[in-house]
DNA sequence: CTGAAAGCGCTTACAG
DNA sequence: CTGAAAGCGCTTACAG
């Protein structure tokens, strides 16, 4: 019932061809000719089929997100990012939640594919690297998000400072005094952590300062698991005063446990956090944290991914976002 | 390079025809037939293209989400539904953003047609009854979320009590004995702006107390904008001791204002919510608000739009969501 | 139980 | 400047 091409050529008199031609603006048409088919164009409101496009040409100017929790606000502010980046581009997006696990992970890459997305912004969660590479060679360009992978072709990666936003945030808990500091790291499975780990504990090292084990607490990166890991530190290690969290998340779960342990915040404990997302400058105390443009990082992802895709022959340089540290109340 | 059916075909020594039946577990294949052409399958890893099949059978397997805003937690809390229940179902999801403004809600309505996706769910900013049912005469059909239309085959709806909402947040009030009410309601744009307001202007009457359109201020929802619409009200209007904001978003923006006039909440000042999305209870003081399940909501979204797809001819009634109030510290 | 033909709505060489 | 043919990778009747 929707109109096509065939409908388009019958009414404007000439081949499926040439109407092909004025709608992708393409080779030479007598003006005439041109107006006449346009002018049928507008008058049955045709819009050509971008699936039989893409059959030919496979290219579908569709383009795959995959976050670990889209309710996460740092994945939300991401996600705008990117999406006015690819509207602009003239991409669409599909949207996909991993849950940060791996099986859903490996499932969205896959379902993607199947409908041959021109390209993918990909948070990997955990994902063995080989995989990764013989993914990008069997379907398509990748753009890996907050980890960093040896370099490949088909590969892209964003990253942002993170090992220097770590520094930033010990650095200042010592310029305040503190010298028994503790961190709520993410999961495990979140690739970025490792890079936040390995900031603290340099810098903590580098300051010449106790680096315990224990004092490092892997949970998810939700307020509920900030809460719980914080009050388990602050429990079993009351000589710790200052607290690093993996991200604002764990900050605020952070100071709602020192609420409940009656730890004043920051006079007893300290608290950095890391993402600067709009809750940070709300909670009380305000967040001292670590801003990084995350808008900014979405559009960049799909700017980059872009440009794999016009040269796919290109080498193009991991993109790396500064962060700056935000000092508020909470440290 | 990808592997198609005819190299599947050629593989097993059989027609591309009994790939299909295989491969779509449909029609009589014999036992021995089946097992060679799933060995071929898996040896070659072959994935049918969703482009190639929904070419002709016109379906792609995808739906469409349209939302206001992405960064607002309220949608991102649908969106993570309303995905999960796509994936259940066997969808991938394009994700919009409207910006709840005209024009990008139709480019999108316009672009997801394109791609052909089987339905869409929409966040309707403002948008003609007519038009919107033009298109899904022409298109797809659509499952309009916090809207009431005129029921029509091919629209579905998902709705929250939000009048009944207002009610319990007016009524909550005035038990505190409050009799100056103002409110801050959405931009106009947002079409469920109307029920909240309906829903506060009927309370307020109800129950005898004055209602003034000078004490009812319409701003784009978002934090800073209700800070200034409050500090605007409470400045302007200083008898006004209570506020129903459109959402949480505006009612932080009012406990802010509050803060900068030094109006103690809920003491000189009571406040009242919408949605209790994640923030409101992290907030100083806690709002009370009025809850509603929005990740249920865009549950309910995909199961209707589904329900819609699978059988065109049913009538399939608006499903309304109940709200309750959560009273914490704010009011 | 299995296959050959036509077609979904386009684009890509190739002619003229 | 314009068109006829082949084909993208599948499924849908229709035969046998």
């Amino acid at each position: 019932m929707p109109v096509t091409m065939r409908d388009v050529a019958q009414k404007a008199d000439v081949s499926i061809k040439t109407v092909s031609r004025v709608v992708n603006d393409q080779g030479e048409v007598a003006n005439e000719t041109r107006e006449r088919v346009s002018a049928a164009i507008e008058e049955l409101g045709y819009r050509p089929s971008k699936l039989a496009r893409a059959l030919v040409t496979q290219r579908t100017d569709t383009l795959g997100l995959i976050v670990s929790d889209i309710t996460n606000p740092f994945f939300s502010e991401f996600s705008c990012g990117m999406l006015d980046a690819s509207q602009a581009q003239g991409y669409d997006v599909f949207l996909c939640n991993s849950g940060a696990r791996v099986k859903p992970e490996i499932r969205a890459l896959r379902s993607l594919a199947d409908h041959n997305v021109d390209g993918i912004i990909l948070f990997p969660s955990w994902l063995n690297e080989d995989k990764l590479r013989a993914f990008v060679e069997r379907h398509r360009p990748v753009v890996v998000v907050n980890r960093a992978f040896e370099e490949h072709p088909g590969m892209g990666q964003v990253l942002m400072d993170a090992r220097g936003g770590a520094k930033l945030a010990v650095d200042h808990l010592v310029s305040k005094g503190h010298t028994a500091i503790g961190m709520l790291a993410g999961y495990a499975t979140y690739p970025d952590v490792f890079q936040r780990v390995c900031g603290f504990r340099e810098t903590v090292v580098a300051h010449g300062l106790p680096l315990k084990d224990e004092w490092i607490i892997a949970v998810t990166p939700v307020i509920e698991q900030g809460r719980q890991a914080a009050l388990q530190l602050l429990t079993q290690h009351p000589q710790v005063t200052a607290v690093f969290a993996y991200n604002d998340l764990l900050a605020v779960g952070a100071i709602q446990a020192c609420r409940e342990l009656e730890r004043r915040v920051p006079d007893d404990c300290a608290i950095v956090g890391f993402d600067n997302v709009q809750l940070a400058a709300l909670i009380t105390p305000p967040l001292t944290t670590v801003h990084v443009d995350k808008y900014e990082l979405g559009w960049q992802a799909v700017t980059l991914l872009v440009r794999m895709l016009d040269d796919p022959e290109a080498e193009l340089p991991p993109v790396c976002l500064d962060v700056e540290l935000v000092i508020r109340e909470s440290a």
